[in-house]
DNA sequence: AACGGTATTGGACTTTGGGCCAACACCCGC
DNA sequence: GCGGGTGTTGGCCCAAAGTCCAATACCGTT
């Protein structure tokens, strides 16, 4: 386990509004935290790119049309930058290949104005629930990295063909050493990744190959 | 192998096309037949419903808008009854959440008219691609879930046991049988799923698993 | 030059997994 | 009742995997 995972933060869940009508975020701002969600809002797209919210617990709520850099220019550039935010857009107009552009590049809802508060909240309720999930998992696959990680580069390739089901003979031959030096290793690899059955090494090397 | 796939028809790849408007599908049959496509067309969703094109490799181009059954709810039938032809869709007028629900329920474009050509094309050939790939992931997955189903009771009980990591003498105890007769039982299951390691075996227990 | 991490191999021994042959009990349909 | 599928168990033997202890070799660092 390496000392930094990059997500601290186990700070109470954000909703982070992004928009450029100060009116509207006052609006949001009170219609949320009256919800009793906590809510940081960005007056830009840049402003909020140079937050450091990007790898909290939260979710975004994204004015579609801003000066500068709009809604979903925003949501590429967070893409682009690995930030897992389930984004929430809002737009005032009706922009249907915005709308289809959005939703296909993993938006989870795009909400015209005016919308019914409930809906928002139900919204913002589900993408907490999605980005907790999501964190969990990413937990899990950065452990499962690590554990790997710690494998030497010898490990690593005995790891991987007893993970596709060779014998240690087969791995031997293929390697080009004897079957019990196969058993060192695997015996090592067993134990660094801290499984105590094939299946569970299966299951892991799986997991890491799907990235 | 079961003898029936249900999954025939290896016929040329088809668009089919649901409008109620019949110079718009007179016009989009003229050209996606101009560039190379087979179609088809119905003037209703009850129509194609009840048509046996449900399980085609192809693609469906829907209008929105449409007198009785309209385009979200004929995809949600199809939803209903497991069709996984793609969706693309097509409308005239803007209507976001109309979108935002098609595109969420796995629609894979939403076309508003007048759209360019190319536009639709592409849409088309991304939709027949993944209309293919998606048959093959079925076809697998059905051949797996044969070969499962080949399996008796018991030698389900073992197979799982031992997709799950278990020593043969785990399962025995755990079964309240010897270990011989588990050592039977696995032998069985790894020849009637046709695995010849564990790994094979703990990744084909996945994807059943995995639905 | 000494040291630690890595890769390698050997031997001896135990545990597990598999293959082959045979057998018995139960239940169901013909 | 008999035949067949299913579940069960035994013995014998071999292959494969895992364990413990020990040893050599290379490489880069201190």
């Amino acid at each position: 386990m390496t000392p930094k995972m990059a997500l601290e933060k186990p700070a109470p869940e954000t909703v982070f509004v992004v928009d450029d009508d100060a009116s509207v975020v006052r609006g949001l701002s009170r219609l949320l935290r009256a919800n009793g969600f906590e809510v940081e809002s960005f007056a830009s797209a840049a402003a909020f790119l140079s937050s450091d919210a990007r790898d909290c617990v939260g979710c975004l709520l994204i004015d579609l049309r801003m000066p500068g850099m709009n809604g979903l220019e925003l949501q590429a550039a967070l893409r682009e930058s690995n930030c897992t935010l389930p984004v929430i857009f809002i737009s005032g107009n009706t922009d249907v290949p915005a709308t289809v552009q959005a939703i296909r590049s993993g938006a989870l809802d795009f909400l015209t104005k005016p919308f019914q508060e409930e809906q928002l909240l139900a919204a913002i309720r589900s993408a907490l629930d999605r980005c907790r999930d999501a964190r969990t998992r990413r937990l899990a696959a950065l452990a499962d990295q690590d554990r790997f990680a710690s494998l030497t580069p010898r490990e690593k390739e005995v790891c991987l063909l007893v993970g596709s089901g060779l014998l240690n003979k087969q791995i031997a031959w293929q390697l080009g050493t004897a079957e019990k030096t196969i058993k060192v290793h695997r015996a090592r690899v067993m134990e660094k990744l801290a499984v105590v059955s094939v299946a569970e090494l299966v299951r892991l090397v799986d997991r890491l190959g799907a990235r």
